[in-house]
DNA sequence: CCTACGCTTCCATTCAGTGGAAGTTCTCGG
DNA sequence: CCGAGAACTTCCACTGAATGGAAGCGTAGG
């Protein structure tokens, strides 16, 4: 079983081969760098790289060393890497996320004046609400959510909103599994979510309370493009009060409708 | 010279072989898609791509679909290709970027609302000033800056401000070239960029005016992290007038001191 | 001083990547 | 409707680039 020179085991044995094509392995090194939860950015060592990526050191080394020069990490003066600038520089032409931002910030930045509460702009990407941009001032009721982070679509205010409007199998699909109480007011039932969006889609707003994170409540409401599709949505996040307050309601309505109209929606329903 | 069966021609011809790696391809796939000036996102097809990065169809296939498959490209309907969201996601996530803004952006909102004019948060990188904030409203005079972009240090300023307190083989070095002629008010004679640095550090802000885009002038001020080094400079842009307005350069440098004190500044010089 | 740990360099082996060419699909003009 | 051309996709024999074990280096800690 291994009286070869020991490099290459003999064939079929427990151990798997690694048959990640070179592409595979660089971003796999990438990857190991995608922040876990709503956590700081990593910074992380050579060794620690390669455990993540699951490569041997060597070609670790050699394949670290090929993004450092790209720029796509850095490598810091105690030998640490971080994502580099570059991917910043392209990641922000990323077309969707450029196009959004560019157009819907001044009214983002309206509907923070008016309500000086979290600003909130998401789009729907998988099963998640990712998060596009974020406005808050300094006061700021602390929240997980992020520029860049993905969070549930059942427990937030931009998720419903977006599943909402979501095509039917996608509801079908995102219902179809197990979704995660994180406080005892999170609706997770199925049905109970089904008859939400119906809500949602009449009143063209998502009302939430507590459901993700104690103490805070949300507005949601639906951002549409030329062709009538929801394309992202809009919310504030406040602390939570027992009353409905209409103005802030409002003021997340008619910042959706700035967008929306800056997007080319001509409302064809009403 | 060609016996052979034409599929590597004979050694030490005049055609030069690639000899880039396969991590150095993929990024030359990524860098075609690097917007040129102040153009619009781009979106490209495989034979364009193929020419952009200088590769072999077959190859450039290949290599994009491995892209595609990781999100670092996504490929449209039509059969183009543009950037994917999984490089705004990571790119989002680079620590100096993430860091500076979310730490300055409540400063940059505060700013904004008083001046109601462009603002702008941009640091050193290499020999350009690099964009990474920039609010404004509606009404919004047409700038070249965008989020991302890379403009000079001499004519702009938060370039200007940037330099003037850039370690001084910097200066020398980004001196010792050619400074472009925008208009007929950009400053670049070597001698006379000095002089004005020294005025920048002695004031602590930075004045331009119709020196890269007709019609906008801007005040900019530095900002600095614990060590007090300058790691930043604000500015906001307004259209040019003959006075000049004490408010907003009080409202630049207010800006800029909360930014500096909320990275840990304490002002060490008064 | 030695040991331990993490990083860097080296190099023989081999298999993944290469790219020319053939096949396919789409588009446009006649 | 057909045919030419352009753009994309698939195929596969060849080979040199990537691989990774091992040895070498540098630093820290005891």
């Amino acid at each position: 079983m291994s009286g070869k020179p020991a490099q290459k085991r003999a064939s079929g044995d427990d151990i798997a081969v690694d048959d990640r094509s070179v592409a595979a392995r660089l971003f796999a090194i990438l990857d190991a760098f995608a922040a876990p939860a709503g956590a700081t950015s990593l910074t992380l060592t050579l060794t620690a790289i390669a455990q993540r990526a699951n490569l041997p050191l060597s070609t670790t080394h050699r394949l670290v060393a090929e993004w450092v020069s790209w720029g796509g990490l850095s490598k810091h003066e105690n030998g640490q890497y971080s994502l580099g600038m570059k991917l910043w520089e392209l990641g922000v032409q990323t077309p969707t996320a450029r196009n959004l931002r560019t157009i819907a910030l001044p009214y983002l930045e309206d509907l923070y004046e008016t309500t000086r509460e979290h600003v909130h702009l998401a789009i729907l990407d998988g099963r998640d609400a990712l998060y596009l941009e974020k406005l808050s001032g300094h006061h700021a009721v602390r929240l997980i959510s992020r520029v860049g982070a993905r969070l549930p679509l059942h427990s937030t205010g931009v998720g419903l909103v977006l599943l909402a409007y979501a095509p039917s199998d996608v509801v079908q699909q995102y219902l179809a599994t197990n979704l995660q109480r994180f406080l005892p007011r999170t609706v997770t039932e199925p049905e109970a979510v089904r008859k939400r969006l119906a809500e949602i889609r009449l009143l063209g707003l998502a009302r939430m309370s507590e459901e993700m994170t104690a103490g805070s409540s949300s507005i949601a409401a639906p951002i549409r493009d030329r062709t009538g599709q929801v394309v992202a949505a809009v919310s504030i996040v406040t602390r939570t009060t027992d009353t409905i307050d209409p103005e802030q309601e409002r003021a997340v309505r008619v910042a959706a409708q700035g967008v929306s109209r800056a997007l080319g929606y001509r409302r064809a329903q009403q």
